[in-house]
DNA sequence: GCGAAAAACTTGACGTGTCAACGAATAATC
DNA sequence: GATTATTCGTTGACACGTCAAGTTTTTCGC
């Protein structure tokens, strides 16, 4: 029964070939997995905390967001997961947080002085690999970059397909 | 005790402020996210299976790959999470396997009838969405594009800091 | 004011992605 | 041919990400 050799293995009426590199979703998704691998590698080397929660705390020690809706607003992260990231960082003290006295929904949101030290400690690493991964580019390819990035950007909406 | 006000409220030595857009990291990672949505919406509207699903059917719909190690490869995903998704599909009556008769660890894998169906079902909007997306860029612009990408990826690797 | 709508956040469920430890089978070395 | 190393795949643990339903509080319209 080791010999039903006359079923053509791939026989799908699919038979052009994909070349996956081509495939632009493809590129930007393993390009990314890279990316994300490199910066948390990056942290964990250097006693960090996880990516997801480095970067709450880099928008929060921007001053750009004291509370958890400006940054989802800020970084366009999802709500629930900067909702159990804030809880977390709270717990292991690099967040406290304060309820506002004219509005009971929100939560104020501060650094502590260990929370402080941990970003003003990896920020400048942080800047070095910015400029590690952008630094090939040319200015002119720098903005070409990422004029192509704000170009994709604007097709990645909703399609009507 | 609600009037400590006398401490100023964003108070780090990390006054500068980063625009984030210009960050390239959290402009790729926005821009995936955007991808990865319009990708899984059109895959659920459609009666499709979760993205990941896709992505392992289509490859093996390539014919590129016959076991999960080929897979693995091929697309560069995790082999866990291969094993687990492959598991789902068989579940699922897309996929069915027979092991090797000279090597035992291996799986071998077909798509069904059903996976089939479903595979060519989808194909044409899938690429549908591709020319959407690189629709904009001319073929210089897309060569570009992929420049750009490659070198990236080469200064994604492990960094000495 | 009171009821409906909306805002800020929480929670649950699930899918995605990564890493490391493990088992079974095969290949390599002696 | 027994020991060792490698390979293919499985499993557990955890981080990341998305979506939708639920809670509490505030705001809006009347």
């Amino acid at each position: 029964m080791s010999d039903n050799k006359n079923q053509d293995p791939v026989s799908s009426d699919l038979s052009y070939v994909y070349p996956l590199a081509s495939v632009l979703t493809y590129r930007l998704s393993k390009l990314q997995a890279r990316l994300n691998a490199q910066a948390a590698d990056l942290l964990r080397r250097h006693g960090g905390v996880p990516l997801a929660h480095w970067r709450v705390l880099l928008v929060l020690s921007s001053g750009l967001a004291t509370t958890q809706k400006e940054i989802v607003e800020m970084a366009a992260f999802d709500k629930g997961q900067v909702s159990r990231i804030v809880d977390r960082l709270i717990e292991e003290e690099f967040l406290v947080s304060e309820s506002d006295i004219d509005d009971k929904r929100i939560r104020k949101l501060k650094l502590t002085a260990a929370g402080e030290q941990m970003i003003s400690r990896l920020i400048p690493l942080m800047q070095q690999r910015q400029e590690h991964l952008v630094g090939t580019f040319s200015e002119a390819e720098k903005k070409q970059l990422f004029e192509f990035l704000d170009r994709l950007d604007e097709v990645s909406g909703k399609m009507s397909l």
